[in-house]
DNA sequence: TTATAAACAGGATGATCACCCTGTTTTGGA
DNA sequence: TCCAAAACAGGGTGATCATCCTGTTTATAA
């Protein structure tokens, strides 16, 4: 039976997931280099030494972030509505309303992480770069393949799938970026429009 | 006659210019956090106490940037480009293939200074925040601005020209986004081509 | 010429930060 | 049961940074 002089309960696996959700959250608000491990040591209820047997550096915590949160939230947010939707360019639209709804509730724009750390990373360290580039990549990649098999069942056929993709993928990070900027998630839904509701619009 | 123990000459515009000049480069290729107040008075060859003189804190010194060097970058971009156009779209469609153009020959994508500080300092400092959602709305009038013209000329009837602006400023800062994170000018082209060069494509 | 303020120099300072180190506790397998 | 490794605690450390302060030099206006 467990003693009374037991003083801790060892979670390896918990203690990394509650840092790294706290990190995202800080990275999110303030980004990487406003963030402290000072900050994150105390929101998450971590020691020093905890903190540096999970993670060596801020680098390794920041890497982890991206691949662990950042990316799962691209594909969360994008890629599996948009596998579940009729085609690419419907699911687009709903994913671009979705993240509207959302932002209104809510009533501020934080942005989109991963442009957020794009912006502040993407020059500072070649990792950094590499994976974040790799998310973005992804990230079209989904929107590409969807198209093409739109393309295969006849629809869509005078489209370039890559050229849609890139597109797409741009006129939501910039959006974003007015939106947050703005604090006004209308321009999000304005940008939207322009994805095509009927066959006459920029994106159509 | 100046005497030879004359050692100092005054020029407080010339070193503000200077200042702010490598500012804003540090500014654009580290961002605001990762560049130090150090690193601003050894490349400009200004002391402690002329750059205090000059900017009383960071803060200052980022307004007096953003004000004074990033809005100057949008308005000679964008706007006096696109006021020289024959038409909005045609404009747009210049000021997209010039700057793929200078990052084709420059070889790297430093992004657009806009959005790199926007993403930085939006959430940081209301101040930030107010002086850069301020030169984004400019861009937007800007271009809206131009569509409105067109139409008063009988062109783009069916046109919407706020949203029109709206996705032309996030097409361009989110293919800027991309391009800067993997290093490849190619997806500003691939993004500019959706401006439509008939009448068949996503922003025509 | 002289007084006054602006312009500039350069070191001091306190706070912060990422990282490290030493030691203790817990865990799981031999 | 025991032992080695993993997990965790917490204080220390050198570096960096923004800001400030005191003093000196230059410009300007009376």
């Amino acid at each position: 039976m467990p003693s009374e002089r037991q003083k801790r309960t060892n979670d390896p696996e918990g203690m990394r997931q509650r840092v790294l959700d706290k990190t995202a959250e800080f990275f999110q608000t303030r980004g990487f280099h406003a963030t402290s491990l000072g900050d994150v040591m105390t929101a998450s209820g971590v020691s020093g030494g905890a903190l540096h047997h999970h993670f060596p550096t801020k680098k390794a915590l920041a890497l982890a972030v991206i691949e662990e949160r950042v990316a799962k939230v691209v594909r969360r947010t994008w890629m599996e509505p948009l596998q579940n939707a009729v085609s690419a360019r419907d699911g687009v639209r709903l994913v671009f309303a979705a993240v509207a709804d959302r932002l209104e509730r809510q009533g501020f724009v934080r942005g989109c992480p991963l442009n957020n750390l794009a912006h502040e990373l993407s020059l500072a360290d070649p990792d950094f770069r590499a994976v974040l580039a790799g998310i973005f990549e992804e990230w079209r990649n989904a929107i590409a393949d969807k198209m093409r098999a739109d393309q295969q069942a006849g629809r869509e056929i005078d489209v370039d799938p890559e050229r849609f993709a890139a597109s797409v993928v741009a006129l939501y990070s910039g959006a974003m970026s007015m939106a947050k900027t703005a604090q006004d998630s209308s321009l999000l839904r304005l940008c939207a429009r322009e994805l095509g509701e009927s066959g006459r619009d920029m994106l159509n």
